[in-house]
DNA sequence: GTCCCAGCTTGATATTTATCAAGCTCTCCC
DNA sequence: GGGAGAGCTTGATAAATATCAAGCTGGGAC
């Protein structure tokens, strides 16, 4: 791991407030790798031997079952994945592959629970991070039982726009039939709910996305933070 | 507080492994209240103020949205719920509701949030229950996502008969249109798919089950511990 | 540059699921 | 015992979503 990586690392959420004696701990067995794209890195079902940490890049972590597949979720830096499975010392819920390349921090898991018993601070962090993501999947859920697909990707638009600043037009950040998976569909049926929103001033060309009036949209998707705020 | 309450909250994962001190603290401020049936208990997008445990009948947990509703859990005796909003101190995500009279023990969220700052043991089993909340929804979003309303269903059935214990026949623990919103469908639509899992040896009358075949249903369902088992 | 191919779109169709409208049944309450 | 009403079922229909089958397209690989 590169000296330069240890900032980036320490400044999560999950890192910050913890010893110094800790945080060496676990960077000591850490290791950084670097992963071409579409690279499967862990497989639904197999044990949790690392805590990931992307860097750089973007990983998907997505689930399957009688060879049906789908998105969960996509990771973006900097942020940690499967932590749940860390601290449970049981198995992965869900796959995960890199959509490009991408650089992966891998602590191992019996370090990362070691010093979570050990280290106050870190448990705290590690519950903090937890009832975020328990958070952000009861999130998904309502979105799925309770929307339509079409609500469900002009709501997804609008949270874009969100993480653009506002702006009246910006690039999606995944390929169309991954955010099609995501969104509970097909990426036929992306197409068209596409199309669909074209009356709600909603204009999608390739991957550039213009909301020529967030006003109209938000009457037909009628976000609210308990569905659709990360932050919340 | 009846004393012979303590035991039962003492026994919970959640309290088990705390320091007399902490439990002592948590349950000097706490009290319990019993509700008749129908009660909201809490409402979605309220403060947390609470940690409710449920220690006698049934609460629904649900979510709202645009008029729409849906149930996302049932809990039953002995356990907790809400846990993440009360850690967090935001607000609810769901809203809750007795189902039939219910007693239920309230602490405030307050004290909750004091003891598992001091308290490491307490953080620790927060960790893990939250752990476990967490996984309970990727599993039950996996199933939303990757199966249809009949696969759903028959998983629902063979996992409430392993809970009877194997038994060939139980009864149904919810009402069929409460079932019918927790596996995201409509009661007409439950309906039909116990009439399609006929041929399966399924048949239900009233809300008794009976599942002939367990072999035949599984052919058709596909359990997998990463979606079906709560353990796991 | 050109070829190739994955990704995307479009149309036609099928399946799944929801909605609407009765009618039935059981329980609760008087 | 006799309503009243909620829950459940059934049938008919509509809407949402998926599947299948082409075509289109734009960005690498060579």
């Amino acid at each position: 791991m590169r000296e330069s990586d240890l900032p980036d690392v320490r400044a999560l959420p999950l890192f910050n407030e913890i010893s110094a004696e800790s945080f060496e701990e676990l960077m000591r067995s850490a290791y950084v790798q670097t992963f071409p794209p579409a690279i499967e890195l862990i497989t639904q079902g197999d044990p949790a031997d690392f805590l990931h940490v992307v860097l750089d890049g973007t990983v998907e972590l997505f689930a399957t079952w009688n060879g049906r597949e789908s998105t969960m979720a996509t990771v973006q830096p900097i942020s940690t994945f499967i932590l749940a499975a860390v601290i449970k010392d049981a198995p992965y819920l869900m796959s995960a592959r890199t959509l490009e390349k991408s650089r992966v921090v891998l602590i191992p898991s019996e370090d990362v629970r070691q010093n979570f018993q050990k280290d106050h601070k870190f448990a705290l962090a590690v519950v903090t991070e937890l009832a975020n993501c328990y958070r952000a999947v009861v999130k998904n859920s309502k979105g799925l039982k309770l929307r339509t697909s079409i609500e469900r990707l002009a709501n997804y638009l609008l949270g874009q726009r969100g993480k653009a600043g506002d702006a009246p037009s910006f690039a999606l950040q995944i390929e169309k039939k991954r955010l099609a998976s995501y969104l509970g569909m097909t990426p036929e049926n992306l197409s068209r709910a596409i199309k669909s929103l074209r009356p709600y001033g909603v204009l999608i060309e390739g991957n550039r996305v213009t909301i020529e009036d967030p006003d109209d949209l938000m009457g037909l998707a009628k976000p609210t933070p308990m569905i659709d705020d990360p932050a919340y």
